[in-house]
DNA sequence: CTGAAAGCGCTTACAG
DNA sequence: CTGAAAGCGCTTACAG
């Protein structure tokens, strides 16, 4: 707790003022050779590390972001790590820290993060249809990037897949195989009542495509509780003995469908095709089997840290605010016949 | 990015000087009356929200706890998941903001952090038996807490899981259902050699609790990678015909467990006891129906926090650090016989 | 190439 | 009960 020593120390050891070693460290103007050495010395004798209180109350920079993030009960959370994990990397690799907010009260927490000063600019996860911390965002003033598709985004930097695309592709997909009638498993309703639009955006996408290409596809909402999936499951398909293919279009029952097919007897692809939407690495963590549309939780969480960053670097620049939808990429792995 | 009002700005509009604004924001002397409400009009009309940077500058206080943590490619990400929630949501609790700090190299980090003074504490998650962040962590003078026991405890608060005591209650509860042999799954052959305590504070207690209690038990290491636990699992029954109990010790084979025992028309507990060692909350996720030890990470994320909360607000204070190991406790799903 | 000084927005002894 | 002023540790125009 002992306070370590302070750029006045670094001054006086080296002999110079505490300008110049402000301007030697952050590099602003040139400083002689001799001056530099000596100032450089007394920093690694003394251990010396700038304040970063200090140094933000003189910039107005942090350099640190806001994570802001909930755990709905009905999200699957180890899908959720992998956009925390590559939003924190992103910035730590473009030299901002994360402050990792989670509060139950998103609006508020923002507020306080944001009126405080304790960040520079934000991203927001999981962002609803008509999410209520986008008013606060906008009255904050910072930069803000999200993952997840707004109906208003106005001033933000938008990143999310392209949902729509990646149901007509799934579909299409199916089509070609000759399957005649699908069934899809969307995320819980409770996703859907709250606003989280990806779940409308691929359903209906999904409906539009099959009603088009002539394929008879069914919806039926996930289980949020765990426990209730296999039964579920189980509904559904019974519910559509002539249904040839499933699309799985949430995290908590892919992650369960190997168990609860295997206990079935149901061979895939022999007795019935999936395919369904997450990422690599969530394939990889569960040993899912299936062919899959990206979801690209590493791209998009890189993604909207890079835009937000740049926006910091860059005030006042000349680049609009962007809405970027990935397009799918759907990898075959062959449970699809 | 426009700053909001100061302090300066609420004492003009209220008619008051500076530090009576400041007073009546802390509480720290009494305000009469009515200047109290002019103030607080006033910061209501402005929507005053003090700079936390300058805060901290003045008080050496940031209100900000950092929480260190690696996504270890063997270890579970799921799992961490629960430890980092636990530790968000406490601080909050308590006042305390928490920086994310998931850098490959900890030992920088943890200094990079501590040194320029961006918290005022750490909590260190995954603690190794000799992990290098300790000897920096003793350098910056910063209480901390971890999760997971460390060969040298000293100057920290220590909360973890009594694996030891839990490794004997398990094969006692075997024992006591009359198994002669049991076969045990540990973490990943690289958790123990990097030092991940927790691995073998387990394994060892089970082997001599068997031996102890005439038990034949024979560890095997998990998989890192999980597409090879199928296959893994496997190899370890047949080696093993005799064996009527399978003990795990590994998050990604128990979240596999139930689609790789179906996979082989294995029945628990007909044809296998199955115990293992996880949370309620991870059973939860992934639905899984065997009797386990309560590895507890809300409990013990919470324990560390507050911890170092009580540190943090009592410095100097006569409290000697502590080291508490979590009495184990089983819940008996009914998957042993 | 370098320094003295003002300023960032708070808190808190010191005085009255 | 309240205020003027110093100080927290930086950065950066301003001057030389």
């Amino acid at each position: 707790m002992r306070m370590g020593p302070t750029i006045a120390d670094v001054a006086r050891v080296a002999g110079v003022s505490r300008s110049t070693v402000s301007y030697a460290l952050s590099g602003k103007r040139s400083i002689s050779g001799e001056t530099r050495q000596r100032i450089f010395d007394a920093i690694r004798d003394l251990g010396f590390t700038a304040n970063a209180g200090a140094r933000a109350l003189a910039t107005r920079r942090t350099m640190v972001l806001g994570l802001l993030m909930q755990f709905e009960p009905d999200e699957f959370a180890p899908a959720m790590l992998q956009y925390v994990m590559a939003v924190t990397e992103t910035a730590r690799r473009k030299g901002y820290d994360i402050l990792l907010v989670t509060d139950h009260d998103g609006p508020a927490a923002l507020r306080r993060i944001t009126d405080s000063g304790m960040v520079d600019g934000v991203v927001l996860l999981d962002v609803l249809h008509d999410d209520p911390r986008l008013p606060v965002l906008r009255e904050a003033h910072r930069p803000a990037a999200t993952v997840g598709l707004p109906a208003d985004t106005e001033g933000l930097d938008v990143y999310d897949l392209d949902f729509g695309a990646a149901a007509r592709q799934i579909v299409d997909h199916l089509r070609d195989l000759g399957h005649p009638e699908i069934v899809l498993i969307t995320p819980p309703r409770p996703v859907f009542s709250r606003g989280g639009a990806y779940s409308w955006r691929f359903r209906d996408a999904a409906v539009e495509q099959a009603a088009r290409r002539g394929v008879r596809l069914t919806a039926h909402y996930g289980e949020a509780d765990p426990s209730r999936i296999p039964a579920t499951v189980g509904a559904v398909l019974d519910a559509h003995p002539q249904a040839t293919a499933l699309i799985v279009h949430n995290d908590a029952t892919a992650a369960m469908l190997p168990a609860v097919l295997g206990a079935r007897g149901v061979a895939v692809p022999g007795d019935l095709s999936v395919i369904s939407l997450y990422s690599a690495d969530f394939a990889r963590t569960f040993s899912l089997p299936y062919t899959f549309v990206e979801s690209a939780p590493g791209l998009l969480g890189r993604s909207a840290v890079e835009a937000l960053v740049h926006r910091l670097d860059h005030p006042g620049g000349p680049d609009r605010p962007v809405t970027r939808l990935v397009a799918p990429h759907l990898i075959d792995r062959g449970s699809t016949r």
